[in-house]
DNA sequence: ACCAACTATTACACAAGTGTTACAGTACCG
DNA sequence: CGGTACTGTAACACTTGTGTAATAGTTGGT
């Protein structure tokens, strides 16, 4: 399941945009600024594989992300949108880093097909390239004391040892791990990692934390990792002392 | 200096193309039908870095010139070109496979940015995983364990005994094994051996797998090296332990 | 046109993964 | 010290994805 960042300040647009995606399979997260989205891909991150990127934004605008992204080493598959069509604006965003560009009003399959041809490339590329040796270099992979995990592979290590992690599993350790010692609450992770928006009373959370605690923990009742904030939620700590 | 191969019959207009790509520092060819393409791009070669596709072409045309080089293993990077500008088209030409689309008439400056994002895209993903591994080629022969195949010959020998292949089933194979430790997903096997981009829900992949399992493992229940990776697809590893 | 070989589709049983419920346990408040 | 609100955890129900056989369809050769 792809992750899309989308970057677009319009509320109804950005809904719809959400809506569809999701309703494309894809995992969606929006936010309205450019400082947010640069927030959000600090430091190489690989939360996202896909950037849905408008240029009219509050601040900052689309172009100067684009620019700040790939001079930090951020290299996201990015799909610029814009109300703009004339020429010029275009080719500012292709020389900004985009790898590809539409123009506002658009078609919504278009916009789905060049998404999904982009991520194509995108595996291809992996594919074709990570085969192997390179594995080891550049998979989407964090590394905690003597845990490691394995996005890709969906495999957690410790001292070793491998557990299989499921696709859900998977994603709210990723979740924790990429707000690394912010509480996560319940709310925010049914959104991030479900998808869903509305209230929904769940214990589902609560679970997945009993089962990544005996994982990762040594004493899964006295968790140094995966520590519950009373009221809130769950935080994740690399590095407990 | 990247290699452009050009697909279009208009004199006119290819020699236009001819003209600004090597002012902008390409190295060109210009073919006028598909069938030279699929010639000059035949059994995954690495000719060219990209390709420019008319869709209007005399014989086959650049649909089925897209469908087929996918089909074959070709992924050069390809932008489609053509007159028709109805969604349907477009739609239909990232289906087949590519990964950039322009109606005519276009304007120059826009081509050339989209064709740069490209061959941009494709450096980035070089530099970040190492080099190029040849298409799909893992050389003609694999062995792991006490088994080994030889994707010529068809055939896959364990400890001595020896069962013919289909070239399908090889082909299943050998995706796997050139992704070896890494989960494909059904989408993704469709796309690089069946050459299918559309969404289809089949079991044939499943079915593949039974049988390569039959001929691979020896609990053909209890798999060792093709694992399923639920909700995801599956995963060849050589060497479990 | 027929057959043989191969591949794709369908159908269904089964297994794995996930969400819900229920209740016990624990922190926090006065 | 209760009382309240929240969390931990097991058991279960439900959903979804996979294994596999049977069958239908396709392709290529004679």
């Amino acid at each position: 399941m792809s992750r899309v960042l989308v970057v677009e300040d319009e509320r109804h647009l950005a809904e719809g945009l959400r809506f569809n995606l999701e309703a494309e399979g894809y995992q969606v997260q929006v936010v309205e600024t450019g400082e947010s989205a640069l927030d959000l891909l600090g430091n190489g991150s690989h939360a996202f594989d896909l950037l849905l990127l408008d240029i009219m934004l509050p601040g900052i605008d689309g172009f100067s992300v684009m620019s700040e992204l790939r001079k930090a080493g951020q290299f996201v598959p990015t799909l610029m949108l814009t109300a703009r069509g004339h020429p010029e604006d275009v080719l500012k965003g292709f020389a900004a880093g985009a790898d590809d560009y539409l123009t506002k009003p658009f078609e919504l399959a278009i916009l789905i097909a060049r998404l999904r041809s982009l991520l194509r490339r995108y595996e291809w590329m992996r594919a074709a390239n990570g085969s192997v040796a390179a594995n080891a270099g550049t998979g989407d992979r964090y590394t905690f004391g003597e845990k490691s995990v394995n996005f890709d592979l969906l495999e957690l290590r410790v001292r070793g040892e491998a557990f299989p992690l499921t696709l859900m599993e998977a994603n709210v350790l990723r979740h924790l791990i990429s707000n690394e010692g912010k509480p996560s609450s319940r709310k925010m992770m049914l959104e991030q990692v479900w998808g869903l928006h509305e209230d929904t009373d769940t214990r589902a959370i609560d679970n997945f934390i009993v089962r990544l605690r005996r994982y990762i923990e040594d004493d899964p009742t006295r968790p140094r990792h995966l520590l519950t904030v009373r009221g809130v939620g769950y935080r994740f700590v690399a590095d407990p002392r």
